[in-house]
RNA sequence: GGCCCUAUCGUCUAAUGGCUAGGACAGCGCCCUCUCACGGCGUAAAUCGGGGUUCGACUCCCCGUAGGGUCACCA
């Protein structure tokens, strides 16, 4: 039996948000950390709420962070065993079936209540330090609607315990639930696993993050171009941070990095704006194979490995990759030449700049093929430019070999598109004015 | 409201009795510049308030205040 077994019980009522997945990352870092096990348990006791469709997502979206799970459980599947206790609980009189006047519309007439001993419960948590609860203002709570329909805390209590859980790794909302929690465990003579509690992640407005406030869905984030490791990385720092001032991290730094220790005690607000940082030096970290494969994948079209450079520096997203694939980055297939776009809109006369495409054009004609490198070809070009007005020389240059209003610089395009294409472009362009 | 948790720049955080309170994102300014971006440099910005303890408190204690969580036949 490993020393650590940690766990993630999500309930398939919604997408796994970038919020709820908080939870089971600290607890899969905790245990990967400390070479133990990650298991995912579905929390699907409320039948009325739980949907397949979720349950899919909330793996989709483990997979897809690369989360790799040791066991999975689901709550549904042990209905037996919560009753085999229940019984045994009833007949140790810990438990009783009491008479009930319903209360909503289809209540039941009767529950199963947990005999209350009213002590006060006292436990470690890792991130908290010592908590105190007196336990009898909790009265005599349900823990079933009946013997084969148990609530949420015992549910929990037993499959912690039959899962072999050694750390409950979840968030501070469950703080309160705690102690009754404890409760349960005493009465079924069960060990008590050692807590942590995470401080919750907060919308813009400091409440509970939620999706009506704003949480977006992992799958989501994937539809909008961001990376995994972006998402598994920004996540991770908050509410927790390493010692030293790196902040981009891989999955692998992170699990050798995190303790609980280093877990924040206050809120945390989730921030779009420092995500979106956090994608952007992610991709840059990608190798151009990597990149491209990944933007391949994204936009379902090839990308010419001469643009991922580029691309990499230029986009924040996936997303945004692909639509400068379309747009300003779309100038190595045949280009449309529009006179207007030479002449910068009418600021330069065509004679201009027909005359300095003709000057640049022999200029190049003596510049080697190895010298089409951006900064050669700029170091050549540059005194040039200066002399004659770098907007009349430069703007016509760069329309000539991207045909389009908005592309990289004039020496990188010339770079790319080699000395023989640059020239050809040029000769074009000249026909056009 | 009862109970519980929390409190450093706008945001995420560092500093676990001794610092000019550091970094990052965002902001602002400058630079780069032929376009859109990217980038470089710089700048502003915080210890919630009040009492203690101590030679010395962001750090420890108490009281306020503020925010949040939880009080289901949901999880």
């Amino acid at each position: 039996m490993p020393k650590v077994v940690t766990r993630f019980a999500p309930s398939p009522t919604g997408n796994l948000n970038v919020g709820g997945i908080r939870a089971g990352i600290f607890a899969y870092l905790f245990a990967r950390h400390n070479g133990g096990k990650f298991i995912v348990r579905i929390e699907d006791t409320d039948k009325e709420r739980s949907k397949k469709e979720f349950e899919d997502n909330i793996f989709e979206s483990l997979a897809w962070l690369g989360i790799d799970i040791d066991a999975t459980y689901r709550q549904s599947k042990h209905a037996a065993r919560y009753e085999e206790l229940l019984r045994k609980l009833i007949a140790e009189d810990k438990i009783y079936v009491a008479k009930e006047e319903p209360k909503e519309p289809d209540g039941r007439s009767e529950v199963i209540r947990f005999r209350n001993p009213n002590k006060i419960i006292s436990f470690f948590d890792a991130v908290h330090g010592q908590i105190e609860f007196d336990t009898t203002e909790l009265k005599d709570f349900i823990i079933a609607k009946s013997f084969t329909e148990p609530l949420f805390h015992f549910a929990v209590v037993v499959d912690d315990w039959d899962e072999g859980v050694t750390h409950v790794v979840r968030g501070e909302d469950h703080i309160s639930n705690t102690p009754r929690q404890i409760l349960i465990q005493e009465a079924l003579g069960v060990p008590r696993p050692k807590y942590a509690h995470l401080p919750l992640i907060v919308s813009s407005d400091r409440s509970k993050l939620s999706k009506r406030k704003g949480a977006v869905a992992i799958t989501e984030y994937k539809k909008l171009g961001y990376v995994p490791e972006a998402i598994l990385n920004y996540d991770s720092f908050l509410g927790w941070h390493p010692a030293g001032e790196k902040e981009i991290y891989s999955k692998e730094e992170l699990i050798t990095e995190f303790t609980l220790d280093r877990v924040q005690k206050s809120p945390a607000m989730f921030d779009e704006t420092k995500l979106l940082w956090f994608n952007h030096e992610h991709l840059k970290k990608l190798s151009d194979s990597e990149y491209a494969a990944r933007l391949k994948e994204f936009a379902q079209k090839d990308v010419d490995p001469r643009l991922v450079p580029l691309l990499k520096e230029h986009a924040k997203t996936l997303k945004e990759a692909a639509k400068a694939l379309e747009d300003e980055f779309d100038f190595l297939g045949g280009i449309a030449y529009k006179p207007e776009f030479l002449l910068q809109g009418g600021k330069i006369t065509a004679e201009v700049a027909s005359n300095h495409l003709k000057t640049l054009s022999e200029i190049l004609q003596n510049i080697p093929d190895e010298g089409f490198t951006p900064a050669q070809l700029k170091d050549i070009l540059w005194p040039y430019a200066t002399d004659q007005g770098r907007g009349e020389v430069l703007w016509p240059l760069r329309v000539a070999l991207s045909g389009r209003e908005k592309s990289p610089d004039p020496f990188t395009l010339c770079s790319i598109l080699g000395k023989a294409e640059t020239l050809e472009r040029i000769a074009q362009a000249l026909q056009k004015l």
